[in-house]
DNA sequence: TTGTAGGCGTTATCAC
DNA sequence: GTGATAACGCCTACAA
């Protein structure tokens, strides 16, 4: 391994000259800079940031973690957290949680242990405040993504779910539906119970009657339980002639479940959900959905948690942006014939 | 920040104590091992991986380098990747080139001053040389993933893309037809050399004609460079009955240059390509793919990984794997009437 | 069983 | 302009 001491003894300069000329710190000779340089890349020199982070107490990088890699939202999230991160001279290293607080726990030890400068954090639940107190006992600075956590006071960047579920509820009446089914993630994530708000909102503002047995609170993640699904449609009485899903995924297990019993969709059942699919939605835009601007979800939250970072003891007051979403219809909600 | 020092203050015992208690080494009471155990609960010590890293000098973490975290391909990739890394203890972090050489170099840096003790690389093209070639100078054990750099000798995990291209043209043979084009990758990478490989020995072996202007040359990335293939498509004559896409990013983008151009898919041109799409292919099924088995690259990748970190100067043979691909026939390639 | 000394690679401070 | 020294938090080797 090449430290600044070899290169210091081959430029017959002493390693805080070499350590002065990475940085650009201190005052040096054109010359003694340029010789320093020509060694540094003759050795191919790349600085320790272990070493650095020890002394300096700061890494410039920042750690977004998502709960699903596997869903197009947060990705596309991820984008545009790494568009800003560059933008403003921070590296960004990504870990997934898959819904899993252990997982969590683990990225958050791995988080803690790195001494990153911050953390964009999209939390698995509830159950993630403990997570989220041990990096603030930590004096980690971070910002929610996607979901609030109750008892943690931070900066958070979140979707307008109420006002989505509302409207993908109200879409339906307007379709003529008035048998609406809700497919949940856990009401252990804020976002779900604000769908689910949102989505009793839009029943009571159309007085339309809210039946228990409708709501069906399953998890964001993919597990293909299809079984759950299946057992809880058959059940039903009446059917549904609707189904609105808290997100793509379990847009994409409802379908399937749906599929399984032998029904069509929207023929038979008509399927909504929170955020989009993939670009395959631009060539086959079957589902119809609450999209939601994912890739600045990422971008704005860099921004917050480098606002953060760089005031630190200056305690500003919490910010949360609520960004808009918008309805994209295509072609998996049927008009149902009035008689 | 809380070190082994303030641990060992408050236990009343030595740093060194404390050091052995976190790392189970040496021989240390019963009772001075709960003591310090209790004070590092209480006071939420987390050990600093810097300060580890810089001592040990290795840091239990490998890297994962993606050219497009949009790319489904490459996220399922990654849940491999990340299950592997679990299992044989290691901590999984993420970068995401975009298919960019700049950007790939910058994670080079990150990487080679994190000291990750291994990198999972899928390198933006041949022309990535450079940076492996960093990499392999500054002893970096890498397992390269989904395609190969000339000029470079290491572990590699790759997809048999030229017998999947092959597949996917004899698909289109067998639907009847005869004029297939290829819209491709850079074939400054190796995957797209290969598919257009398979390409033109599936018409080789059919005694097809291959017209040179059949076969456009772009790049993986999603870059919504419609102009260009709509711009080509208009100029071809006689038009192609069928495009072939080099991966599942072009096969969107075809779709909707060939949409643009007022025709429809798969009435006036079929298309097939490489890699799946996500969970919505179960739901609506109708892109033709040959599909890779994502997860396995990830997984298998991390396994080659390990075993070349910890056997370090015991110098085996490189190893290379190549997954084998399955067509999965839809809804995006008609059968040509035979007049 | 426990503690001391030295060093991992870097930088801040201050003297020359 | 340049360099010696101490420190960041931890671990290995050795001593007590």
């Amino acid at each position: 391994m090449v430290t600044i001491y070899d290169i210091a003894k081959k430029a017959n300069v002493s390693a805080m000259t070499v350590s002065k000329v990475i940085n650009n710190t201190g005052r040096i000779s054109e010359k003694t800079r340029t010789k320093v340089r020509l060694v540094m890349e003759e050795l191919n020199y790349v600085p320790n940031q272990m070493a650095r982070g020890l002394v300096l107490q700061q890494t410039n990088i920042l750690f977004l973690l998502i709960t699903d890699i596997t869903n197009s939202f947060y990705t596309t999230l991820a984008r545009g957290a790494e568009d800003a991160a560059k933008k403003h001279g921070y590296r960004l290293l990504f870990g997934n949680s898959d819904e899993n607080l252990i997982k969590e726990s683990e990225y958050v030890d791995t988080i803690l242990g790195t001494r990153v400068d911050g953390v964009l954090f999209s939390p698995a639940g509830d159950r993630s405040l403990p997570n989220l107190e041990n990096l603030r006992m930590h004096k980690v600075p971070f910002v929610l993504l996607d979901r609030e956590v109750p008892g943690i006071e931070c900066d958070v960047v979140l979707g307008d779910s109420k006002e989505g579920a509302r409207q993908l509820v109200e879409h339906m009446i307007a379709y003529q539906h008035n048998l609406i089914a809700l497919i949940n993630g856990s009401l252990e994530v804020s976002s779900a119970r604000l769908r689910q708000q949102g989505y009793l909102d839009a029943h009571k503002l159309n007085d339309l009657l809210v039946r228990e047995d409708y709501m069906l609170e399953l998890s964001y993640e993919a597990h293909s339980d299809l079984t759950t699904i299946e057992n809880w449609l058959k059940a039903l009485s009446p059917q549904p002639t609707a189904i609105v899903a808290g997100n793509n995924v379990l847009a994409v297990e409802a379908i399937r479940a749906i599929l399984n019993c032998g029904l069509r969709v929207p023929e038979d059942i008509s399927v909504a959900c929170f955020d989009d699919l993939g670009a395959i939605s631009e060539i086959t835009p079957f589902l119809t959905v609450v999209a939601q601007q994912a890739y600045q979800f990422g971008y704005m939250g860099v921004q917050l948690l480098i606002e953060r970072i760089q005031e630190r003891e200056n305690v500003k007051p919490w910010k949360k942006i609520i960004l808009p979403v918008e309805l994209k219809v295509r072609k998996s909600v049927k008009q149902v014939m009035v008689e």
